[in-house]
Formats: C-alpha cells, structure tokens, sequence
DNA sequence: ACCGTATTTGACCATTCAGTCAATTCCTGT
DNA sequence: ACAGGAATTGACTGAATGGTCAAATACGGT
C-alpha cells in the first residue's frame, strides 16, 4: 500500500551526519533536506519536529553502531583487550570522521547532549540513554576483567562512568584543539586508570589507594 | 569625553550567563539585549558581532574567575590539597548554577567549545586557550605533587590533560544525566586517576603499571 | 485496469534572526 | 558655557528560520 521510498532513511543520515559534523542549532531543516535532495514537505510528512528527527536520527545510528560495538565487546574476547579495541575504535573513527569533513568532531552524543540539554528534555533523555548503552559495555568489560584479577578496581560501575567520561572528556579536547593527537592518549590513559597489572603480579602491590588528596 | 556606561559590561555578564545556562545557538542578540535592557544598537555600537560578543565575554569571565583559582591554587597550600579544593570549587559551582537555573549547566567552556569548534575557528581558538589557563594550574599541582612524592604519575603534562578530561567528560554526564550526583565522584575519580598515596608507603609499591591494556 | 494510500511537490506563512543606520542624547574636558 | 565625541535610540532590512497545506503523483494490492 502507498509508494515505497528510502526518504526517511536518507533524512536520518543525513541528519545525523550533518548535526554530528556542524551542530543541532547551525544546521536547519532546510540544508538537511537540501543535502538529501528532499522537499520540506516531505521532511514533515516523515517528522513532526526537527527536534524529533534529531532523535530518531540518534537512535537510528545507534542501531547501525550496536553491531560494531557487540563484536567490540565481545565476550569471546579477554576484557582488557575489548576496551583496547574500543579505544582503538574510538580512534579510528574519529580519524575517519576528520579525513572525510576536515575537523574533529567529537563525541556525537557529547556534542547534542551538552548543546541541548537544558533547552529539549527529550533530546536530553536520548542522549543519557545512548550514553548508559556505551557504559553497558564498559562495565561488562571491567566486571570481567575484575573477576579475572587482571585490572585494580574497586566498582565497577563506577569505574565505568568513569572511563567514560575519560573518554569524551579526551574527545572534546581533540574537537576543541581540533588536533587527532590528543586521542593517542586514550588507550594508555585508560590502562592507568583501570590500574592493568600483569596477571602474575602480586595483587599486594596494587591495592586501591587510601582516601587522602 | 563621550558619556560614560556600563552597558558594555552588562552585555558580556549576560551574554555569559545565558549563554552557559542555554547554548550559543539558542541564545539570539535579541535575548541577550532584553535581558540587559540594552537596545540592539547599542549591542552593535559595543560588538561587531554575536561571535565577537561571545569571545569577549567569555574572556571577561575568565577575569573574573582568575583570582579565584589562583586563590584556590596558591603555592602556599600542599599540592593534593589545592586538586581538592579545585574539585570542591567546581562541585559548588555547579551547585549553585543548577540552584539558580533549574538544571545543571556543565563547563561553560566545553559546551561552547563542542558547539562551535567547527563553525567558528576564533571560538575554537578561545575555548581551547581558556581549556590550556585551567590545564597549567592543574599541571603545576601535579609537578609540585611529584616533587613531592605523594602521587603515583609519570608526566605532569600529560596527567594534567587527563585530569582535566576527566573533569569534563563527568561535568558533561552530570549536564547530561542533569545529576548533580554525579559529580560526587570528583574528588574520588582524581584521587585514585593520580595514585595518591600516604607519604609514608614505600614507593615500589605504587610505581606506574606497565602497558598491556 | 483501477482503487486506495503513502509519498511527493512546491508554494506559502509568520516569526525570528543578525546586523544597519541616521538621528538624538548627554557626559566630560576645556 | 560650550564643543566634541561617545553612547543611545528605535525603526528598519533582507535573509533564514521552523512549520503548513492542498493538490498532484505513483506504487502495491486486488
């Protein structure tokens, strides 16, 4: 019934493309249907709302994402070596993201998250959302990696909030610096704050430190 | 000679404060000028332009913010002991944004500067030179720190970009999650990302792990 | 072949946007 | 007291904004 058309799909793209590279407020519903040779007409026949395409822009790329991230975090894979892949990947594609548009862009979900937060609850609470899913991984990863006594962490969930916020911290100062380098920090940044030792270590030698700064 | 005003003062505390609590975008001249009972023209007799306003006013808050930190970061006071009052300074500050505004506000800095890093270059350039003024305090803690002996870092440099991403990888959560509860996690975070330790423990049992994330 | 329906079209709207400007006001230094 | 110059006013512009709509179109199911 109807006329079939991949419409939809190319606006969400494109306009996660666009927003993820410029930001939600500098790209209008105009430049997105511009850049996806769509009328505006048909924008709102899909979308009641730039603010709503946003979202299911977001959640639609987190559908594409999910794959990598499961084959990332596989458990088939020793834990420390899945956030190695991540930090890799992280890299990777924020090199990708770089050649292809000239700059860093950044964390995606940092970059609407912070723009909007206080103005859209909805974009908001997308935006916690996608962040708890990448969380999810870490933390299984540390679990894991804690059970086999090869990392010094003392919670997990906490540790993964923190490595995540590691992260986009280090993402939002390679955007600002516009500078790829910042991000060779990330692997070894987060092997120190996990506190990897070598599994035959004596587990003495690394207990979580006193309280005290 | 002219006729005196602090318009022009006026106009950068408002542009700041609206600007940090909503985002560059959303925040029009005209917003900017009701709210400082300012006419539009004499916005344009003090500014060239919107994005001129915003480095300007955000170099002014800087004025503002330097006694502070260099209050907060006084070599007088033992070095852990400045990182924590940084981290308790940032915590209240938070506190008491979201206090006045209704939600978390997150790093001024870092939300115009994921905003605007590849629309505006001068942005760029300001929010990254506001970013490196913080790095050096932290960084001069740390070196003292070291020099000390109660912290477990290999480079100063490089731990002080890392505690500084970490600071606002966790303001961004807190803006994001709009939890100041996450921010708890300050002080701990940095505390065990430094390896701090009792002046007292015998050094090799802190030394730096070796790669093998 | 044709009906129903989802899609497409493109003109249209009111509002808001950043920025302009010539005329006016009024303080300060003399 | 007055002259010069900075500050103020407020109306104005043209472009861009998010969003609307009725009519046209073309495809899938029958």
């Amino acid at each position: 019934m109807g006329r079939p058309s991949d419409t939809k799909e190319k606006l969400l793209q494109v306009a996660f493309d666009l927003i993820w590279d410029q930001s939600y407020g500098s790209v209008s519903v105009d430049h997105i249907c511009e850049r996806a040779r769509v009328n505006k007409g048909s924008f709102y026949h899909f979308f009641p709302s730039k603010s709503n395409l946003a979202i299911e822009a977001y959640e639609e790329n987190w559908r594409e994402r999910q794959p990598q991230l499961d084959q990332i975090f596989s458990p088939q894979i020793p834990p420390l070596e899945r956030l190695e892949r991540f930090c890799k990947n992280v890299y990777d594609r924020q090199k990708q993201k770089a050649e292809k548009y000239g700059h860093i862009c950044g964390c995606p979900y940092a970059s609407l998250g912070t723009e909007l937060a206080t103005q859209d609850e909805k974009i908001r609470a997308k935006a916690e959302e996608l962040m708890d899913r990448y969380i999810r991984y870490i933390e299984s990863a540390l679990r894991d990696a804690q059970r086999q006594g090869v990392v010094a962490i003392a919670d997990p969930p906490v540790a993964a909030r923190r490595v995540y916020s590691a992260i986009i911290g280090m993402l939002i100062q390679a955007k600002v610096r516009n500078d790829l380098g910042v991000l060779l920090d990330l692997t070894p940044a987060i092997r120190d704050m996990i506190g990897v030792r070598p599994p035959s270590a004596d587990k003495k030698h690394l207990q979580l430190k006193p309280a005290g700064i």
